[in-house]
DNA sequence: AGACGGTATGCTGTAGGCAGTCGACGAAAA
DNA sequence: TTTTCGTCGACTGCCTACAGCATACCGTCT
C-alpha cells in the first residue's frame, strides 16, 4: 500500500507551521506510528512521507534521523527509515528501565515536591480517576502519561525526567494497543504513591513506585506472552515494485 | 545453505559501516567539542563547518541535530546550534543518572555475567591498571568507559545499556578535563566490582558501582565547585564576522 | 548625548536536483 | 528446473540554490 493511498483513507492533514517544519514533522511521524497508520517493520519512503505531509524530503529526513536516535525508527545505511518493530524481549527490557527510572524518580519526588506540586499532582489523579469511571480510555492512558511525567519533574532532577520522558514515551507506543484494561487498580497506586510523596516517605514512594511500573510489566507481559510471534519482519527497501495505479 | 543462514547463527557482524558522510561529521564534531575546540556556548555555523569538514552543509546539519539529540549541542529555532553549556547542577544530576543506571547494570550483571565476560572484565582492567602505571592518562580513561559500557552490556538489558553509553558519554566530556587525578583508587574499586560480579554477589556489585560513581561523582564535584562561575554564556548568533577556528 | 528606526548582512530553513547504490527482476547457462 | 549473471528501476545520500528572518550597524530624531 502506498503511503498517499493511506492518507486517502484518512485525513491527510498538512502540518501547520507554527515553528519548524522538522518539530512538526516529528511529531506527526510519532503520532501516524503510534496511531498503527505506520506499521512495525514498514519501510518509510522520504519521498512518500515529504508528499503524505506537504513538506519536502530534508524535513523528514532529519525527522526520520531524529526519531532513529529516541528509538521509534531504525535507520539502515543506504536503504532508508524503517519502523522499528518492539520485541517481547525489548518491551520487557523498556519497562524494566522505567521501572529504574521512575522509582528513582518518585523517592526524589518524595524529598522535593513541595505543596504546590503534590496539589498538580492530585488534580491530575482526580483526573485519570473521573475519566476512568466514564470510559474514557484515551483520557486515561494520556492522564496515567502525564500523571507520571509529572512525577519526574517534581523529582527535580531534570536530566532523569527527560530520561524518563523518552524511555515513556516508547512505553506508552508499546504498552497503547494492550493497555485496554487495568484501569481503577492503577489509580488507586497513584493515590497511594501521592499520599507517599506528600508524607515525604521516599522508602514508600519508592516502593509503590517500584510495585506499580512492575505491575504494569506483568500486566503488559502476560497480554503480549499470549500473542503470536510475527514472522520474520526483515526489512525490504522496495515496497513498490510496480503498480503505479490501482489501489486492490 | 545460504551464507544468510550462516550469518544468522554466527555473529552477524556487518562491515565496519558503509561510512555515511554524517556519521563521520558527527564524531568529528565531537571530537572537536571533547577537545576544546569548540567551546562550550560557542556558536557553530553550518557553513563554516561545512567547510571546516569539507563537506556541504547538509551532513553538518543533520550531525548537529544527532548531537543535539545527546545534548552535546542545543539547537535554537532561527538560530543555530551552540555548544552546550554543562552547568555545575546538571553535572551533578547527570552524574546521579549515571549512578542510577551503573548500579543498576552492575547488579544485573553479577546475575548474568558469564565466566568469558568476566574474563573480558579482567583484561580490560588489568590494561587499565597498566595505563594508569604508565601514567598514560587519556588511555586510562578510555578504558574506564570501555570498562564500564562492558558491564552494562553484560547486563543483558540492551535498552538499558544503550541508554547508560549515551550517559556515559556526556559524563565523559564534562568530566575529562578534571579526571587528571583519582588514578589507581578507581581501579581498586573496579577490581572489587569485578570480584563481586564473579562471585554473583548482585547487592555487593550494586554497592560497590554506587560507591565507585558516587566517589567520581565527588571528586568531580569538589574539582569543579572551586571553580569560578563563567559568566552568562548568552547565545549570540552572529559571533564571527570573519573566519572559524581560532587557531590563529 | 541617548534613543529609535531603517537598512544591510549573513545565517538558518527549505526546496529541488543529481549521482551512487542497493534490491529486484529477467535472461541465459548448467 | 535450478542457479547465476546482467540489467533495470527506485531510493538514498549529498550538493547547490533560494527565501525568510534575526541580528548588528548606522543614520536620524529628540
Amino acid at each position: 500500500m502506498l503511503l498517499s493511498d493511506q492518507a486517502g483513507t484518512t485525513a491527510a492533514a498538512k502540518i501547520p507551521r507554527p515553528a519548524t517544519l522538522r518539530e512538526s514533522v516529528i511529531e506527526a511521524i510519532q503520532e501516524l506510528i503510534v496511531s498503527g497508520q505506520l506499521k512495525p517493520g514498514q519501510h518509510l519512503v522520504e519521498s512518500e512521507l515529504a508528499a503524505l505531509l506537504g513538506v519536502s524530503r530534508q524535513p523528514v529526513r532529519e525527522a526520520l534521523q531524529q526519531l532513529s536516535g529516541e528509538g521509534w525508527v531504525d535507520l539502515h545505511p543506504g536503504q532508508g527509515a524503517f519502523v522499528h518493530v518492539p520485541t517481547l524481549e525489548e518491551a520487557d527490557q523498556l519497562l524494566a528501565v522505567r521501572t529504574l527510572l521512575e522509582t528513582e524518580s518518585a523517592r526524589l519526588a518524595a524529598q522535593y515536591a513541595g505543596e504546590e506540586g503534590v496539589r498538580r499532582l492530585r488534580t491530575l489523579c482526580a483526573q485519570g480517576i473521573a475519566a476512568v469511571k466514564s470510559d474514557d480510555v484515551d483520557g486515561a492512558v494520556a492522564l496515567n502519561s502525564e500523571l507520571h511525567a509529572l512525577v519526574t519533574d517534581l523529582s527535580g532532577n531534570r536530566v532523569l525526567a527527560e530520561l524518563a520522558a523518552q524511555v515513556a514515551r516508547r512505553v506508552r507506543w508499546y504498552h497503547t494497543p494492550v493497555a485496554r484494561q487495568r484501569g481503577m487498580a492503577s489509580w488507586d497506586e497513584h493515590t497511594a504513591l501521592i499520599d507517599a510523596i506528600e508524607a515525604g516517605d521516599e522508602r514508600r514512594a519508592a516502593k509503590i513506585m517500584r510495585e506499580h511500573t512492575e505491575h504494569t510489566r506483568a500486566s503488559y507481559m502476560e497480554q503480549r506472552g499470549t500473542e503470536p510471534v510475527e514472522p520474520a519482519p526483515k526489512p525490504v527497501r522496495r515496497r513498490r515494485p510496480r503498480q503505479l495505479g490501482g489501489a486492490g
